[in-house]
DNA sequence: AACTCTCGAGGCGCACGACA
DNA sequence: TGTCGTGCGCCTCGAGAGTT
């Protein structure tokens, strides 16, 4: 059994599950200064994956990869630039490879193993963009039987949004669907991206039961979404409870969430940190003052200074924007999913309908969404519903 | 195995009290 | 009186637990 380094052994984190056990061990040696001394040995790696005779010149042997891995993109394409140029590569083909090249490269300084976060990404994204609605089905009811469309949202957005254009309105209705799937999507992404990082290990919450009870078999970190172990003498071990946005959070969950990394750090030591991802400002935090009264001393951080501690990059929202652009428009090339056409055909089935009903549109929704069997809709006709259709 | 139920997550608009 | 901070409710989905 392998210790962690830098810790002490009798710190509990020793005695977690095997298996993360040796994720958090092999994430204390995966770190961009470890793997490459310079910039030089950086530089060469991405001309090498992406099987370009060229060298890194010899100055750059002389700067810590750090250098190179942190600049902002249109500099480092500029660098990179120069450098193909001078290598000799052909005038019009050196703006397409510098690009190929800084993307390689920041993807790289992010990721021990790039091409499969990619794979995982695409994957994951293709899978939700198959569940985007595409019947009236879709939008009439979501996946739990009680989430209904709305018909007075529905009429609202007919008549206030769209001058009476029914199936305007129902391009909203699908629009605002997906938008809301994919906002599900990139807040589970973000935090599966970014525990992915070098040196970061993502540590999901298990489902059901005793979600929020420490165990260290089976749920050793209640509340933090990524911890990254020490890497040196000099670091700490460190619990992320990691947001999307500062209003993600909803009343109560700052409490808790606050309570849960207060928990984490009396047990292992160690700081803590309430990320969110997206916002220039601590303004307007909604679930600021709830974490920190229920653990002072939790390090609360929006946007670049919650990228800069979680990527320990000078660049991390460029390095997620690279892997995300990336895999949206790979997965939108297969798909071909437009909204428009998706309204189009739902609206001609709701058409089929009214004139069968002899009704409007909204009339039939209204319909739909309220009228039922009485024992599917009074509690005294319902001890336990027994579906008979 | 397939379906349903349940709970907690996501983001946003809104209300309300504190404060300048 | 206007702005800010904060928490709640709404509507959505995901996924484990429970049921058939």
């Amino acid at each position: 059994m392998t210790d962690l380094l830098f810790l002490p052994k009798k710190n509990p984190i020793q005695r977690v599950n095997a298996k993360l056990l040796a994720r958090l061990r092999s994430a204390q040696d995966d770190h961009l200064f470890k793997e490459f001394g310079t910039s030089a040995d950086l530089l060469d790696k991405v001309f090498a994956d992406l099987k370009l005779a060229i060298s890194a010149p010899a100055e750059l042997s002389d700067s810590p990869s750090a250098h190179l891995a942190d600049m902002d993109f249109r500099n480092l394409i500029e660098l990179v630039s120069t450098i193909l140029q001078s290598s000799g590569l052909p005038n019009e083909s050196i703006t397409q490879q510098a690009a190929l090249v800084s993307q390689r490269l920041q993807l790289v300084a992010a990721f021990s193993d790039p091409n499969a976060v990619l794979t995982r990404v695409t994957k994951k994204v293709t899978d939700i963009v198959r569940t985007f609605p595409k019947t009236e089905k879709d939008i009439e009811c979501g996946r739990n039987p009680g989430d209904v469309l709305d018909p007075y949202i529905l009429a609202a957005s007919q008549i206030l949004l769209h001058g009476g254009d029914f199936e305007k309105a129902i391009e909203t209705t699908v629009g605002h669907k997906a938008i809301m799937i994919i906002e599900g999507l990139l807040g589970h992404l973000h935090e599966d991206i970014v525990g992915e990082m070098r040196g970061n290990v993502r540590v999901p919450e298990p489902r059901g039961t005793h979600q929020e009870m420490l165990d260290l078999e089976t749920n050793p970190f209640p509340g933090a979404d990524v911890v990254q172990p020490p890497f040196d003498t000099n670091s700490q071990l460190r619990f992320h409870q990691v947001k999307s946005k500062t209003g993600s959070a909803k009343g109560g969950d700052g409490k808790r969430l606050g309570e849960q990394l207060k928990r984490l750090q009396d047990y292992y030591g160690g700081s803590i940190f309430y990320d969110a991802l997206i916002g220039n400002t601590l303004r307007g935090h909604r679930s600021r003052s709830g974490v920190e009264r229920a653990a002072p001393g939790v390090v609360v951080l929006v946007g670049d200074a919650a990228f800069r501690e979680l990527t320990r990059r000078a660049v991390g929202p460029q390095l997620l924007l690279r892997l995300y652009q990336a895999s949206f428009q790979q997965v939108a090339d297969e798909s071909g999913y437009r909204v428009e056409t998706m309204a189009s055909a739902i609206v001609m089935a709701f058409s089929a309908r009214a004139l069968a009903a002899g009704d409007s549109f909204v009339e039939t929704v209204l319909d739909a969404s309220t009228k039922g069997p009485v024992e599917f809709q009074d509690s005294r006709a319902n001890s336990k519903i027994v579906d008979t259709i």
